[in-house]
DNA sequence: GTCTTCACG
DNA sequence: ACGTACGTGAAGACT
């Protein structure tokens, strides 16, 4: 009698994370669960077990926690993508006839420790399959552990096996954990005793506790680090040592595991397992229906879009059509976004014209300068270096040179410090003497601008002197267009040398360029939205809202609001909309953490309305679990149930900014709209050629130039009616640079 | 394919 | 105490 005993939560997650994201139509992650039964099926074929049980972990505490609270306290939750793919494997598990043990209180290798020594007790024969060296403590006669590694391979260890890789019996293996501690399930060990220490001292004292019965014998400075943690050590030794005790209802089954053909045939099916049919054997059942995911034809993409802009999972047309109206969101679909469809189309059909002569001046000039720059780093630095590589450049700044990073400087996934522009700034403002910083920031910002926007978008342009770009209508999670190859929403503006680029973006001969952009169209959504009395106002009164807000900030009257005054309450007001924290406003505008939060506090008690609103929207957030816009616009926010702190406290922020940002597209959108049924209505040959989140741009004939102007303003300002007027600014010129 | 940086609203 | 503002796309370095 062989069982083999298979560690669920092990496995799965080495599947998880080894193989790549698979999905299947339905938008569910398949690619655990596949890998899963690709393992077991290929060592049931192998070891041709009598049986098969699999173990799991729950999420609740177990007696080691108990034992010690930092028990692995580092160890984050599942992810969602892996969380969703568990009761399909349960399901299959139970389609395939194998029992599944979960107990609370105890972790999946404990569950394994019981059942393979009940096994091994009882005279049968139980192979343990897990992902987990800790687990190769289990081993001895009758019981040995398959180590399933990288790509599903494994190794197979018996007694000898072990022994004769590891020098001494694998039960020692908790010895040799209780000495080094294991970081990642957060075991202390004995501090300053790493594997290497551990392993001799257990090849050379047999254990644990015969290490601290000789102790004499130990040299000095190990045996000062084992005296120090002798409680810790102990401790360790309880934490690694897997259970054998658990109370599991388990007996050594007599019969092998039953496949229920139709039922696995079916789940394998929807996850869209092919292979593994013909793995498992498995027949197509009688009268079996494909499972389609939907019936009748797919929905298009806008629709499932909408219907989730995260996940745009697929939809039969009836069904979206059906949900769409259910969640009032069929004006969005028929009267917005397809009308929409068409009219991207033609704006990336028309292009944009671009000055090609000038732009391969612009570029140039550029590499003139960058060579320039480039040949007096490299007298600093050395041949070797490569300036584009921030990893090289953080090597050399903190590390060669020995600088000290600024207080709170941030560090990269990798481990080093950030190179980026803000910490190069703080840099040299504490090391003044430092030209290379300063170089270093200069030629980035001229290498940019020519390998983004002059090698970048010089191929991209037509033998007309065209360049089109292509609007995605369905890839943000707020309803906000997005632009690739090339993106021409990002098309530099705010730095002097950048925004000359615009001046390389022109209207036809005979043409002109007239640009309509929105002001402060997301906070005049927030006056709506909060029907904050003081905010409403402000816009009411054409105010400048920024001073505005600084005057009731800050105490003062309107009329004597300073320039700094006035830049920290624009930075707070963005940050309102963005779902603010001190400790980030503090960063951006350069005060303290404490200045920062009083004026966060003076802002919202003066702007109550806005308070209350952001209370509101994440309490409805919390209970309907999505926000939405006021044209209906959705997104869902799983975020808000997550354990997670910051996951949880992302999801707020979400809530907080989606409704405005959200808005903001609709709005736009339907403008565009509007615009091109009156273009069409009076007959102009104005055309819009580029929309860029909160501004619209049309290339007009000459004379037609001031109509153009005119309507857009007129169509962009009556999209909506909100409590507060939406203001269009309209410029009229030859390039992108004046018409703004 | 991932990471880092940087361009925009 | 935690870790630190929303939404994008592209380039270059590195694995």
């Amino acid at each position: 009698m062989l069982l083999m005993a298979i560690d669920g939560n092990s496995i799965i997650n080495r599947a998880f994370y080894g193989i790549k994201p698979l999905t299947n139509k339905s938008g569910l992650h398949t690619h655990a669960v596949y890998g899963f039964f690709t393992i077991l099926g290929r060592y049931i074929k192998q070891d041709k077990p009598d049986a098969v049980c699999v173990t799991f972990d729950l999420k609740a505490p177990t007696f080691r926690h108990e034992m010690y609270d930092g028990y692995k306290a580092s160890r984050k939750g599942m992810p969602d993508e892996l969380a969703e793919q568990l009761p399909y494997l349960k399901r299959a598990l139970d389609a395939m006839g194998i029992p599944r043990f979960e107990l609370a209180g105890w972790e999946a290798d404990d569950l394994l420790g019981a059942i393979s020594s009940k096994c091994a007790d009882d005279g049968a024969e139980c192979v343990v399959v897990t992902g987990d060296r800790d687990s190769l403590q289990l081993v001895r006669p009758g019981i040995s552990v398959r180590l399933v590694q990288g790509r599903g391979e494994s190794v197979l260890y018996d007694t000898d096996a072990f022994t004769s890789e590891y020098g001494f019996e694998p039960k020692r293996l908790i010895d040799l954990k209780a000495l080094m501690g294991d970081k990642s399930d957060d075991i202390p060990g004995v501090k300053g005793v790493g594997e290497k220490t551990a392993s001799e001292l257990i090849t050379a004292y047999g254990s644990l506790e015969s290490v601290y019965a000789n102790l004499d014998a130990v040299k000095t400075s190990v045996r000062a680090k084992l005296e120090a943690d002798r409680e810790m050590a102990e401790l360790s030794y309880k934490l690694a040592a897997i259970a054998s005790d658990a109370p599991l209802e388990f007996t050594v089954p007599t019969e092998g595991f039953k496949i229920n053909n139709d039922e696995l045939y079916t789940l394998f099916k929807e996850l869209e397992f092919n292979s593994l049919i013909k793995t498992y054997n498995l027949n197509e059942p009688e009268n079996f229906e494909e499972p389609a995911a939907f019936d009748g034809p797919p929905a298009d993409e806008i629709a499932c879009y909408l219907l989730d802009p995260v996940e745009k999972r697929a939809y039969s047309a009836d069904e979206a059509e059906r949900l769409l109206k259910e969640q009032e969101m069929w004006y969005l679909y028929t009267e917005i976004e397809k009308p929409l469809e068409p009219i991207l189309k033609a704006m990336t059909a028309t292009g944009f014209k671009v000055n090609v002569d000038a732009l391969r001046g612009f570029g140039a000039t550029l590499d003139s300068s960058i060579n320039h720059i480039a040949f007096a780093i490299l007298e600093i630095t050395g041949p070797d270096f490569n300036i584009n590589s921030p990893r090289q450049l953080g090597e050399l700044l903190f590390t060669k040179m020995g600088l000290e990073p600024p207080a709170y400087t941030k560090k990269v996934k990798s481990g080093g410090y950030s190179t980026d522009a803000e910490t190069l700034e703080k840099l040299s403002v504490k090391y003044p003497d430092f030209s290379l910083i300063g170089m270093i920031l200069e030629y980035r910002k001229a290498a940019k601008l020519k390998s983004t926007y002059v090698e970048g978008l010089l191929p991209l342009i037509d033998e007309n002197g065209r360049i089109h770009t292509t609007f995605n209508q369905t890839q943000t999670a707020t309803g906000r267009l997005s632009s690739l190859e090339p993106n021409l929403q990002n098309i530099p503006v705010r730095g002097e040398l950048g925004a000359e680029l615009r001046k390389f973006f022109v209207a036809e001969d005979g043409w002109k360029l007239v640009d309509a952009d929105y002001s402060q169209i997301e906070l005049r959504i927030l006056a709506h939205l909060s029907g904050d009395s003081a905010m409403i106002d402000a816009f009411k009164n054409s105010e400048d809202i920024h001073a505005a807000t600084a005057a009731q900030v800050f105490g003062v009257p309107l009329a004597e609001v300073t320039k700094q005054q006035r830049t920290a309450a624009k930075a707070v007001n963005f940050g309102i909309v963005y779902g603010i924290s001190d400790f980030s406003l503090a960063q951006d505008i350069k005060v303290s953490r404490a200045e920062a939060k009083e004026y966060i506090d003076a802002y919202l008690t003066h702007f109550g309305g806005v308070r209350e609103y952001m209370e509101r929207v994440i309490d409805s957030a919390k209970e309907d679990g999505y926000v939405s816009t006021i044209f209906g616009r959705r997104r869902y926010l799983p975020e808000l149930k997550s354990s997670n702190y910051n996951t949880r406290s992302f999801g707020e922020r979400v809530a907080r900014n989606m409704p405005i940002q959200g808005a903001a597209a609709d709005i736009i959108k339907l403008a565009r709209v509007k615009v091109n049924e009156r273009i069409k209505r009076e007959g102009l040959k104005t055309r819009l050629i580029l929309q860029v989140h909160d501004e619209l741009i049309a290339e007009a004939p000459a004379d037609e130039a001031e109509i153009a102007a005119k309507i857009l303003s007129e169509e962009m300002q009556n999209a909506a009616e909100l409590k507060v007027p939406l203001t269009v600014d309209a410029h009229i010129a030859e390039n992108w640079y004046d018409a703004k």
